[in-house]
DNA sequence: TTTTGAGTTGTTCGA
DNA sequence: GTCGAACAACTCAAA
């Protein structure tokens, strides 16, 4: 008879301190194994040089390192999870599994199948909050429906907030409970159809930015902003962690921000029908032009207003873009265009290292004017204004954007009061009769 | 139930 | 250059 173990499956929460389920998972009374699965299902949708791959790769094999010192290991898997479990059931006596809640639609359906499953087999499934401090159910109106406005949502998750759902969970008390066990394979990246990706990640250090992050963290240029989405969307950062050093360095403003992560994200949980469709229904009564050739003008950094594309090609080159860009170019590509919103909500997705479904959903409906809470439509922004207020020496736009000012720049793809005056006209039709 | 104040990030126009 | 109002009403949240 094999001996009993427990599970903890490892899915964004990609570190070994201050994990929640894996806590949990070390304190069950059984030997832990940790486990990660490359989720065919996923992986099969993604370009051979996804970064985000090759980035969860990199983490997964630091992970089996500092396992391998604690005389454990980390099983490593590649498949579909439905089958990958079976297999697992199969070469080991598994009395429970532990893993932390996943929010997004994809991640709740599979997790249902789970619970199923592990239930039929007789099989403990343990799943715990670990990528927020509040989640889906917790903040809540008084009349217990979710909050739509950002706002109230804040004031409510901040006076909740205290040491408690702060700390820090000491896994490293327990490490002794790990499953004693080695060289358990790694399959290759080669093996599950990837190449490693030339681009570089963003380091987890942003203390420093702190203090000076409410004032320069609109221009694009300083570099003012901290960079640890692509760290919250993998777990290699805890929110916790995250949030205890807002508060110590009196950054309200970060703090928000990191609140902002949480609406959106229970947004998604409440409204998850708001990741394919207009929060606001009639929003999808909008005549979009869906130009293919502008679409590809406007991907490429092409439309000749130099802070879009900038903008684009510092997505295009590094994978990540500033979020005061961010909006402009979205604000460019729904109004300025009149491209549906998710054309470019799907080409983020497709980009962007830290791309994180709940924001970029509710980022690009925002600025659409579809979204809950989001910006009037007829706020149109205007590129030549924000450059002026937030790049006034073109230094972002000269960095990205080489041949800024000689005849080889691109003319401007459409005229901006032309572009306004339309935008308006096709929104206001739509949303007449609604 | 009704009322009241407010709503991430903007732009344009006219005084 | 600077400032306030208009943009367009609407919906949300809470008292």
């Amino acid at each position: 008879m094999k001996k009993a173990i427990s599970i903890f499956w490892f899915r964004r929460d990609l570190r070994l301190t201050d994990n929640a389920g894996f806590y949990h998972a070390l304190k069950s009374g059984h030997p832990v194994l940790p486990l990660f699965i490359f989720d065919k299902n996923i992986l099969d949708k993604l370009p051979e040089d996804d970064a985000r791959v090759t980035f969860i790769y990199q983490t997964i094999a630091d992970l089996k390192k500092e396992l391998q010192k604690h005389d454990s290991d980390l099983l490593v898997k590649y498949g579909k999870p439905e089958k990958i479990w079976s297999e697992i059931l199969g070469d080991y006596e598994v009395a429970a599994v532990y893993t932390n809640h996943d929010y997004e639609p994809y991640a709740r359906e599979r997790d249902d199948n789970m619970a199923e499953f592990l239930t039929s087999e007789k099989i403990a499934f343990k799943t715990y909050k670990d990528q927020v401090i509040f989640e889906k159910g917790e903040i809540l109106k008084a009349d217990k429906t979710p909050y739509t406005v950002f706002t109230p949502f804040y004031k409510q998750w901040h006076a909740k907030l205290n040491p408690f759902y702060t700390k820090a969970y000491p896994t490293q008390k327990y490490y002794k409970n790990l499953l004693p066990c080695k060289d358990l394979p790694l399959p290759s990246l080669k093996e599950m159809g990837f190449e490693k990706s030339k681009l570089s990640f963003p380091k987890l250090s942003y203390k420093s930015k702190l203090d000076s992050y409410a004032k320069e963290r609109d221009f694009p240029a300083l570099d003012g902003t901290t960079h640890i989405g692509l760290h919250l969307r993998f777990g290699t950062l805890s929110i916790r962690k995250a949030v205890r050093d807002a508060i110590e360095a009196k950054s309200n403003i970060w703090l928000s921000e990191l609140a902002w992560r949480e609406f959106y994200m229970s947004i998604l949980w409440h409204f998850p029908y708001s990741a394919a469709d207009s929060f606001k229904k009639q929003y999808d009564k909008i005549k979009w032009r869906n130009n293919e050739s502008e679409f590809k003008a406007w991907c490429e950094g092409n439309t000749g207003y130099p802070i879009v594309d900038a903008g684009m090609r510092q997505l295009n080159q590094t994978g990540w873009m500033h979020n005061r860009v961010r909006m402009v170019v979205a604000s460019f590509l729904t109004k300025h265009l009149l491209i549906d919103w998710r054309w470019g909500e799907t080409y983020f997705a497709e980009k962007l290292l830290d791309y994180e479904m709940a924001s970029n959903v509710g980022g690009w409906q925002w600025a659409a004017g579809s979204g809950n809470d989001a910006a009037p439509y007829f706020r149109v922004f205007n590129p030549e204004l924000q450059t002026k207020k937030f790049d006034p020496k073109l230094e972002y736009i000269k960095k990205w954007v080489l041949e800024f000012g000689t005849k080889k720049y691109a003319q401007p793809i459409v005229e901006h009061t032309f572009a306004r005056e339309r935008v308006l006209k096709v929104f206001k039709e739509a949303l007449a009769n609604s």
